[in-house]
DNA sequence: TGAGAGAATTAGACGAGTCTAACGGAAGTA
DNA sequence: TACTTCCGTTAGACTCGTCTAATTCTCTCA
């Protein structure tokens, strides 16, 4: 009924929103689904007849109650995907993206409740992102913030990692940084690079919390116990961790919800 | 690359060549892509253009050997799928067709791989139609014929039923004619009626045949042994029949290759 | 052989989604 | 306040896949 793309302007805009709050520009959702601009912008005019979203020209745009149940909807599907691409076809999780991105838009509802039966309901993907419960409503996330943001000393547990450049996730993939792996930030240098301690002997927190990812692929276990990771800026800010009980507060800026 | 109507459109062109051979006319083609003659038209020039067909204007249609493969590739996605529903989703074989519809055009030839893969690599979809292989050679498939092709008497195993109405498929599944059922043609009444033993003692043949399709929902056992069922012409003649050894050979038209 | 029926094609329009080029607004800076 | 720059929108065109209405072809049968 509502087009795929429509679809996906719709899980851009969430997940924008999502990150930096409302409104979000007419140029970052060009960005993100790969339009030009005025594309977007004749999009938003539909998107808006549709009561999806609500405008203000030249301002920007943020998603109704209604847009943002279809971009759950969507990211739902998407997600659940994943996470059956993993646990059941053997994808790792850096190869799971693309072809959920494909499926997303065509599974029936009946698939949807299959899938996430077969699955057990899980509460994230293989890369750590929430997938929202069939009642859409938008999930809640406190508490998680970039790998840049948190002070050197600190332990945390990897939460999640962007789903969107494979050479990245390969690159976490082969470092032992997955959702759920425990870390020490060991030193910030400057320019950002954040080296840490993957597995520092376990005392310093729970390792599984209650959105835990299930260890998809097994690529990183304890026998990684100790490794030191130096990541490069760009990187390091991609990836969520979420704070170990005891750890500093460090900056407060939006926490993020990256992903898609 | 080819959108997806075009690969539609392909595999529309293909099953009706199976079924009534080349060339194939505009109006079948219509009909069966649910749209109308003119749009049909206009998109066979497209698919002549691309060389995905031949045409001679006003008298019919053929694919081309790259016509051929791409119609093999999206029959053997739809049919894998739907053999994947059905046994690791819980579908019910009435159930699967519409799914792999949706599906067919959008998933990646990795994913084919691995379904493939946990599959065994199966011969026949849940509706007894042949999964072309990787190497998208077509399927040779002597021997099946209309159920309304067989003598009174005979003795056959079901090959396959069409797998496009739902109200039909439900009516089958519960009257146990399902792939790989023995069935013995009792009676054809005019009009077509046609009356079967389901599941006659088992001593005409081999009720499990080379391409078995693995009685995927369990629906029918050997529990119906002996059950009587009339089916309408209509019916009748979208089920396909492999005879069992020894049983006369009747009318000689085509066999046909239903299904999608 | 010619008329009629039925099928296929041509003609022309339209909506969706996209683009480039040109224009206009917003916001900071001199 | 006026300039400048960046961003967003408007204008206008294009492709794809679709439709309806009108035309043309093919084939059969009288």
């Amino acid at each position: 009924m509502l087009s795929d793309v429509m679809e996906d302007y719709l899980k851009a805009i969430y997940v924008l929103q999502t990150e930096d709050g409302p409104p979000v520009s007419t140029s970052s959702i060009a960005e993100r689904v790969g339009k030009t601009p005025p594309t977007v912008t004749s999009m938003l005019e539909t998107l808006e007849e549709h009561g999806l979203v609500e405008r203000e020209k030249y301002k920007g745009t943020e998603l109704t109650a209604e847009g943002r149940t279809v971009a759950l909807e969507v990211l739902r599907h998407h997600r659940l995907l994943e996470a059956y691409l993993a646990e059941h076809l053997d994808y790792s999780w850096s190869e799971v993206h693309d072809e959920a991105d494909a499926l997303e838009h065509h599974i029936s509802e009946e698939f949807e409740r299959r899938v996430a039966a077969v699955l057990g309901d899980p509460a994230v993907d293989p890369h750590g992102d929430p997938i929202p419960g069939e009642d859409l409503e938008p999930p809640v996330d406190d508490d998680v913030r970039p790998l840049t943001e948190v002070a050197v000393g600190d332990r945390a547990v990897i939460a999640r990692v962007s789903d969107r450049d494979d050479e990245e996730l390969e690159y976490l993939d082969r470092a032992g940084i997955t959702p759920g792996t425990a870390i020490e930030v060991l030193d910030i240098a400057p320019f950002g690079m954040v080296t840490v301690e993957v597995n520092p002997e376990a005392d310093g927190g729970d390792t599984d919390t209650d959105t835990d990812a299930g260890d998809v692929d097994g690529t990183a276990t304890d026998s990684d116990a100790g490794r030191e990771q130096s990541l490069p800026e760009a990187i390091a800010a991609s990836v969520r961790v979420r704070p170990v009980d005891g750890a500093t507060d460090t900056v407060a800026t939006d926490a993020g919800v990256g992903g898609a």
